[in-house]
DNA sequence: ACTAAGAATTTGATCGATCAAACTTCAGTC
DNA sequence: GACTGAAGTTTGATCGATCAAATTCTTAGT
């Protein structure tokens, strides 16, 4: 086969020169309405297809976004960094971008991948999941005027409305608020709920969601909730405290795992039918049928890249100096209902 | 901030010419010690980073390999694909290779992504994963003599000892003969099966697992296998059937998605204590406590680099031709056992 | 018809690396 | 001491695109 065809080409067929070729590709508006068709006639013949490297060599753009996969796979929860990553693939597709994979063991390897990756100018801007309390990655990222968006709030930090640090992240608050009311305009009184321990962001941030609820209700939160790390062993043995009292009617958990957990301790007790709302919809609660918390990951994805691209733009944005308008999205989640009641019930769950 | 350094930087402090600079970098051996140690000396202390497009345009490699992400996410067991793509970045990433996502909503339009990349110089070689009779995908990507690798075998097509077709793929036939032999050695006689209908390659194979293992104990398959769609609720419907009759002791499923939906017919008949074994050990399997035959993701992917790469190569090797020997890796899968007895029994589960 | 301003297009230089070929160095041989 | 061949190093050209500046073509105004 012969040689892929190049600017050159293409501008010896259209009869005009390589540099007006390059302009119908890339300021199309710049050129006579006669002299374009006539190139894109030409590129269309020939099937000509710029060479990406060249032009980032030119440009020092690449188009790509880079993504860290998480190494630990947490495996009941993990499917919502999977599910992201889709969507975040399928909407910068659609916006001219690319998204390159790295790995990392720890932040600090992170930051050394990430200085690769830019410096081979491999990649215009990074996406972070599972930010932290003050993430390293964070510092040198701004440091370096590095574009980036967090998929996570700066937790506990006063840096939420720093304008060099560009977030999206999802309301948990108001989506555990949400499913705690719908349990109360149900009737139940009761409803209990089973979180993490306090001291991370996103679990004190459904805590409250729960609390606004009940408060709102004018009832008390008083013996109600409990805190576990998240596990479904952990949530069986919570829920079954919670539900040994007999003072709960109803539970809303800070994780599938626990509400799998609590959904195993109830039946346990016989109380198949008690109300169970889970967090992140995953394939787990799906499988099951327990209602949950879903994220809007794809709003979040194009959230992400509005933030990075601009509303419309295809390519990335300077990174944000300290005198700008802080940007940061948050997004609400929506509560998937399923009749969560007994696990023996024949029903029909979708794969 | 300055320009970043360039060989030519390093050059001129190591007092040596660009292309040694260059050797240093790529041929180390044919470069004599002494200067190598300048060049290395001069690279720290600039902190110098090879350009990658620049790398790129003139060697027209670009240490990349495509892979699609799904569009459909088939909830319960896309977790498959999704561990095998942080094992594949993981160990490319050791291999100098990056991995770069794209998505397509159908073959075509998925060709033509893979054009694109390829044309632009973006990506070496291509993984494909769900693998179909016929594919198209292979079909041209053979033709275009473009480097490539199967996670799946070319099932049921002659082609399967097509040389130009490098596949990898794990036995599902011996992970379920192993499975259902695990049975019948705890003493089970009367081990039943949930497959798919006949047709999909995967499907057959795993259920000709079974029959091996019944058939080599001398003992009958009639009356207790049920070929259903994938999905929960079919397995539910499946399971009761075999169960119904009582002719069944313990079920081998050929997907977890099933051996959960065998696990609550059991339960809702009483039989808590039913041995079931799944397939692809999914988070579903882990939360709910089920057996399941897991499927060597990691060294998938480092067969998939092997034979992309050749054993210790950091470059992807030209696409084969039809007169070389057929390279592929048929592994094994392992059996992950759990206690998967009672749903409601209070047990230990990790998260 | 002449000119100036703007639009449209072309030309030469460049991005940062590697290739291919030329050149230099040096040990070993007769 | 000249000669050979291999090892080590340097030089000039090149990959395919875009930038910046120069040039040519249009259009409108006087």
């Amino acid at each position: 086969m012969a040689q892929l065809p190049t600017v050159e080409d293409v501008a010896r067929v259209a009869q005009v020169s390589r540099q007006t070729v390059s302009n119908v590709l890339n300021s199309p508006a710049i050129v006579k309405d006669a002299t374009r068709e006539r190139v894109e006639a030409a590129i269309a013949q020939l099937r000509y297809r710029p060479h990406a490297s060249a032009r980032r060599l030119r440009t020092r753009k690449s188009s790509t976004i880079g993504i860290r996969l998480e190494p630990e796979r947490n495996g009941i929860s993990g499917s919502v960094l999977d599910t992201f990553l889709h969507a975040l693939t399928e909407q910068a597709d659609s916006r001219q971008m690319r998204v390159l994979l790295f790995t990392a063991n720890d932040p600090l390897h992170e930051i050394d991948q990430i200085r690769r990756l830019r410096d081979g100018a491999d990649v215009d801007a990074f996406v972070l999941t599972s930010t932290s309390y003050e993430d390293p990655r964070v510092a040198w990222l701004t440091q370096n005027e590095v574009p980036f968006v967090t998929f996570g709030r700066p937790w506990g930090h006063d840096g939420m409305s720093d304008p060099r640090h560009r977030w999206v992240d999802v309301d948990g608050r108001a989506g555990v608020r949400e499913a705690t009311e719908n349990l109360l305009a149900q009737g139940i009184t009761r409803v209990g709920y089973v979180g993490w321990p306090s001291g991370s962001g996103a679990g004190d941030d459904r805590h409250k969601g729960w609390v606004d609820a009940i408060s709102a209700a004018r009832l008390s939160t008083t013996g109600l909730s409990t805190s576990v790390v998240d596990g479904v062993s952990q949530g069986t043995e919570a829920a079954r405290e919670l539900l040994a009292g007999n003072t709960v009617d109803a539970l809303v958990c800070a994780s599938d795992s626990l509400a799998l957990g609590a959904r195993i301790a109830a039946a346990s007790l016989g109380k198949d039918a008690l109300p169970i709302i889970g967090f992140d919809d995953t394939p787990v609660a799906l499988a099951i049928g327990i209602s949950s918390i879903q994220q809007p990951l794809a709003a979040v994805a194009t959230a992400v890249l509005e933030l990075l691209l601009g509303p419309t733009g295809n390519e990335v944005l300077p990174a944000r100096a300290a005198n700008e308008e802080p940007s940061y999205r948050l997004l609400a989640p929506r509560l998937v209902e399923r009749r969560s009641s007994n696990l023996a019930l024949d029903r029909t769950i979708g794969t």
